[in-house]
Formats: C-alpha cells, structure tokens, sequence
DNA sequence: CTCGATCCATACAGCACTGTATGGATCGAG
DNA sequence: CTCGATCCATACAGTGCTGTATGGATCGAG
C-alpha cells in the first residue's frame, strides 16, 4: 500500500534540517534541497504545501526527536546526578547542538519556534531539577545550579575563546564539578 | 572639507545593525535598508563596494564598540568582583546582547566572522579572569568559574525555559552568588 | 499486463534583490 | 555665483528563488 518511496517526505526533511543546522533557516531553500537530493522541485510540492509547511514538518521532527532521546536516555540507565550530567554533555555534542542552535536563533525572530523552543526548554529543565534535587540543596538554590548547567551545555559550544593554556574538556569537567558539589 | 553627509556611511551601518540584531546577517539587504533611510540605493554604492563591505564594516564597527565599552566599563568603577559581575550583567541588557547573539550565530558558517569573534571572547574572558582571580582558588578552577560565568551571561538571553514558580532574576543572582563564592 | 498511486521533469509567470551606469540634486567653500 | 565634492534617483540587465500547471515516468498490487 506504501511503496518505499523514491524521495520520500522525511528524506526532504532529514535534508532540510541538515541545512538548518549549517546556515540556519533562511539558507532552508526548495531549489538548493533538490540540487542536493538529486531531483528537481517537483516532487516537493507533492509532499509539502508550501516551504513554510516544510519548515514546519521540520520543526515537529525536532521537538519530537530531542524531547524522546532526552527522555529515553535519562530513563534508560541509571547513576547519579554526575554520571548523568556527563552523560548529557557528551549527547550534546557539537552536531547534535548546531540545529539546537540555530533553532534557538530562529525563535529569537519568530514566535511560534518560540513557542516550541520553550515547551523543549521547559522538559530539559525538569530533567535538570529532578537530577539536582538529588544534591542536598534548597529550591532556589536546585534552580540556580540547573540555569547554570544548561548554559554551560549551550555556551559551551557557542563561546569561541581560548582558555590560557587551559584545555576546554578540562574546564568543562572543573565547571560541572563545582555544579554537583554539596556546598 | 567634509560637510556632515546627508545619509552618511555610518548611517548605513547604524541601520546594518539594527537589521542584523533583529533577523540575522541574511536579513541585511541593501534595498530594505535604503527603503529604512527614506532613500534609494543610490548613495549606498558610493559609500560601498557591495553588500559584504557593508558587512565588514558593521563587524569592524561592532568589535571596536563592545571591546571598548567592557574595557572602559570595567576599569572605570571600582568595586569587589562581586560588584562587577552584576554590572557585567546589567551591561549585557537585551538591546545590546541582540547583535552579539547574532554575531555568534553568524560565526557559526562564517570563518572571518568566527575570528573576530574568538578575539572578542578572549578580551572579555581577560576580563573575567582577572575578576575571579581575586577569588581565592586554583588556576582551573579560575577557568571553570569563567565558563560558568560567561555561559550564564550568554545562555541567560537564550534559553527559554520558566523555572517553576521561580523568577528568572531571583535565580540568576543566586547563581551569581554561587560563582562568586569562596569555596 | 494493467492500473492506480506515487514521484519527477519541464516550462512559465512573478518577485525581490544585486550591481552598474548615468544624469542629476544639494551644499559648502571660495 | 561658481564649482567641486558629495549624495541621490532612475533605469537596466542579470540572478535565484517561489509557486503553479501539466504531462509524464516508475513501481507495486492485482
């Protein structure tokens, strides 16, 4: 009943979050995404109404995927509130993160990737509370350490500075230690 | 000698400014941004050689600004680290974090812009070296609070999760506190 | 083999921008 | 008032995309 289909829909989409990721939504162009899959556009129009419902198939697969892997693989095996953190870190990594990123620059001029950034911001961050919770430490002090790490996690791949002889991971490690330690 | 120009070459750049902070690098044309000077594209050309000098010279522009205004801020004004820190953040305000943020995302697909950048982090992270190193702990750990520090300040404007009840304020200085503390 | 279902190529009209060329308009200096 | 310097308007050719229309091509099911 469903041929594997030649270009299929996804395959459209999968291109274009490819391209999002590296020039950020206006570089998303029909003609370009064909060129790359090795068609022309007249398939496009076939599956998506127009870019816009492109852009905005996009965005579900996004919210979708980011928001079931952060589930599963903090579900999925256990440790502590360390183990996690690392955990997290290393899935954050850098080609995961540039869609992150340039979804969070596209919501700074368009409010419904606003709207949905905020919903994918808001389950991270509970996945955050719940792990600093674990830590003896009041509320607001639990929700200071949580705004801390997750923009270590952003601002990590987003600052382009040295570190004076320093090695970035070493950094990192020394910053996520101060964040799980009792005091 | 030189009678004070009717749409002068830092007009064009002022208004470059304005755009890139609002909708990113690709939404700096050269026919809107005559459009919102009231005039045609007719002088641009003179003052210009084409849209990417316009560009440059928006970058030159934007890196003599900010490494000025952080280092005179900062020398100027004395003050505990702790004084600084929060004047930093204050300096970091929503208008002025605009354009830095849409630099970051520029640099992200564009090397020459990704260099001026790296100069512009590593000034600003001298600064904040020499603010924690009043504090009294190791040399990496020194790093690690100006990570932290310089994350929160960029990932502050950038994430868009609530925090359960909690203001963002409130939990920013209580993360502040944290950086700031002895131990 | 036939027939829908699915996907693709091509052609067309339209739009928004780029960069160039050229002839002014405006203004201060002398 | 004149003149050079500075800036602007207009017109033009070129580019690259959008969305629509239409006629296939391809493939699995029966």
């Amino acid at each position: 009943m469903a041929p594997p289909t030649r270009t299929s829909r996804d395959a459209w989409i999968r291109q274009g979050l490819r391209v999002l990721a590296a020039g950020g939504p206006d570089a998303v162009r029909i003609e370009p995404l064909a060129r790359a899959l090795g068609v022309t556009r007249g398939g496009f129009y076939w599956h998506f109404r127009d870019r816009r419902a492109l852009l905005d198939a996009m965005l579900n697969t996004w919210e979708r995927a980011t928001t079931e892997e952060v589930a599963e693989r903090l579900e999925r095996e256990g440790g502590g509130a360390r183990v996690k953190l690392r955990r997290l870190l290393a899935l954050t990594s850098p080609g995961v993160v540039k869609t992150d990123l340039a979804i969070r620059d596209w919501a700074r001029h368009d409010p419904a990737v606003a709207e949905r950034l905020r919903r994918v911001d808001n389950q991270r961050m509970g996945y955050l509370r719940a792990l600093f919770g674990a830590c003896r430490a009041g509320p607001g002090d639990v929700e200071a350490r949580c705004l801390l790490a997750y923009s270590l996690l952003i601002g990590n791949h987003f600052i382009a500075a040295d570190h004076g002889g320093h090695d970035r991971a070493d950094v990192l490690e020394l910053a996520l230690e101060r964040l799980v330690s009792e005091s």
